[in-house]
DNA sequence: TCCTTAATAGACACCGGTGTCAAAAACAAG
DNA sequence: CTTGTTTTTGACACCGGTGTCTATTAAGGA
């Protein structure tokens, strides 16, 4: 029997080949491929009997073509954490294993003046479907005006625009953050600082707002002296620990806004000798490889950042993908992120 | 004067709309997209005047039907540490900025079994120019020859296989280590401990020889009991931390064949009230984000992955890359890794 | 058996570009 | 003003698929 093994390999097979060999008409393999049902039992097994034969693959260039529409996603990210950009991606690979569409990553440069420019650029020219556009800049505006202007659907991950029913993905960020600061105070802690992330960012506020929900529960005040601005970098965050840790009065515990932040916070604590979890603790955000890596080991927050790839993806083409049984409604744009408890947390000394 | 905002969005304009407008054939369209010489120097503005009037962008797919070849390259990772993915990735991207080229990535499962059967889908389909591997999979001999009989040239990224000239890029990660190495030698430290990287991986046997040839150049020798069998995972490190550091004469340092496990060593060293580096200096590998955050930082090599990237798209596919300054010779296909001196090295006590 | 209708298959144009080769235009020389 | 030569341009087929519409075949009813 011959294989694909056999054929000389400088070529691929097209339609026409096994249209010639099956002894049908190059539509009528076209329908085959397509799953049309326009077509005998008979003829299908034959020609499907002739593809495998030849190993004949369709090429995606020419059906872009003939279909007016090429089967193209991107992701537009400028995420500082990379496992986070990486995570996101398989979770749209997965979603889109099985289907015949193609992922195109796209870093881009939020400070660059031309970003825009860059970014229509490579959109006109990819004509891609969609677009999945990541934290933060998955918070500008004029990103999705051009999408939209472009004809390019979008899904943003992580801004809760309520305005924007099917367009983006978020996590209950704020609950949870309450839910971890909430677990201080219930260990006893009473003057706990807050590293706040970058003005201007949703996730940012988010964070905040949930940590300013769980002093309010507790009868507690937030006071501007135990607040430090960080921009989610590690050096942000060790200037925050400088100014938080030599304080007077210092804190018996410091949340972070994100690992990196709460690594610097760690760093100066330790090289202060102020012993974690005993003498401060400390929790992150975002349960990046760092948490685990840093010593003692970070409680964090972990938002589900494969499953929003896959439910984004989801979400931005369902009607190309096969369906999945975890993903019923692509409408569910809320999913849950969840406190991972380490070894940074511990009740207050004395 | 009418502009791109002036045309109906709803559809890209294409070239024969352009020969339209300007009163040409679309072969002469052509000809000013792909700046033919064959061409009058009146005609080519006239019709360059249109181009950038409409806003017209050629369709890459239609092109790629065309020239019976499509401008796309794909990087092939498996690699665990996501920063170096994603920085490799934008040095790639760097690289083919300016080009018409578009980069596609994809993971790779090496575990799974079947991963080639995957691959050879994956690029049938896509039929790219070539491929790049990252490694660890860059060291996987079946991918390569899959590469070479489906006609898409590969460059593998840390295989000094002087046998492939020009399809590899690697770095002297040998001669780096052992330099990182003779340092903790001149500092004073006898009793070396050294964590393996995974068997079977070019990378681990590298760093290993260059540890080696420290040791040697010393006069030193090899002692297996201060050497642990790692898997670049953290819990690895962990587990060798507790083996290297619970003999009773213990090493003063401990190399580590990658940040990922160093980090694990030294939350044994901390763990248990070795303090570091005044008893023990520990050196990783890799220049991670992890090696910043953990605490103290990490002394580790740099291996210089970005530029790498851009180096390897040029090795994959100078002729369609515009010529950049540094990059001349894409024979070159060896980078200069450092040695990033931080604060976990010191010289042993007493 | 013949006619009607539904199911199946194929012919042909088209998607938006490029290659080939011949036609038209520009220029030089006789 | 012709003719020969060199530029410059265009007509047309083609890349590998799909949409539309018609032709063919099979099945059902009178």
């Amino acid at each position: 029997m011959p294989t694909r093994a056999n054929r000389p390999k400088t070529k691929q097979p097209t339609i026409n080949d096994v249209a010639a060999l099956a002894g049908v008409s190059k539509k009528t393999v076209s329908r085959v491929i397509n799953e049309s049902p326009l077509i005998s039992e008979k003829t299908r097994e034959k020609v499907k009997t002739v593809i495998a034969e030849l190993g004949f693959v369709p090429n995606p260039q020419a059906r872009a073509l003939a279909f007016r529409r090429n089967f193209l996603i991107v992701l537009l990210h400028d995420n500082p954490n990379a496992q986070t950009v990486l995570n996101f991606q398989n979770g749209v690979l997965d979603a889109i294993k099985d289907s015949d569409l193609a992922l195109l990553v796209r870093p881009v440069d939020r400070d660059s003046d031309d970003m825009l420019e860059n970014v229509r650029v490579f959109l006109e020219k990819q004509r891609p479907i969609g677009a999945l556009l990541l934290p933060p800049i998955s918070e500008n505006d004029d990103l999705t005006e051009l999408c939209q202007s472009l004809g390019v659907r979008y899904v943003r991950i992580g801004s809760a625009e309520l305005d924007e029913p099917g367009k983006c993905i978020s996590s209950n960020d704020r609950e949870v953050v309450e839910k971890a600061c909430r677990k201080l105070i219930e260990l006893g802690h009473r003057r706990i600082g807050f590293v706040r992330g970058p003005q201007g960012f949703r996730s940012a506020r988010e964070r905040e707002l949930g940590f300013q929900d769980a002093l309010r529960g507790a009868g507690l005040t937030m006071s501007e002296e135990l607040i430090a601005q960080g921009n989610y970098r590690i050096d942000s965050g060790t200037e925050a620990g400088h100014k938080l840790l030599s304080l007077k009065d210092r804190p018996t515990a410091i949340f972070a806004s994100n690992d990196e932040m709460a690594a610097g916070v760690m760093q100066v604590a330790l090289g202060n000798g102020i012993s974690v979890p005993e003498q401060l603790s400390i929790i992150g955000f975002d349960d990046s490889p760092t948490a685990t890596h840093i010593w003692p080991r970070l409680s964090t927050v972990r938002w589900p950042i494969r499953e929003m790839g896959a439910h984004a993806a989801h979400m931005l083409v369902s009607e190309f993908l096969p369906p999945v049984p975890g993903i019923s409604e692509p409408e569910y744009a809320m999913l849950a992120s969840t406190f991972v408890e380490r070894q940074s947390v511990a009740a207050p000394e004395k």
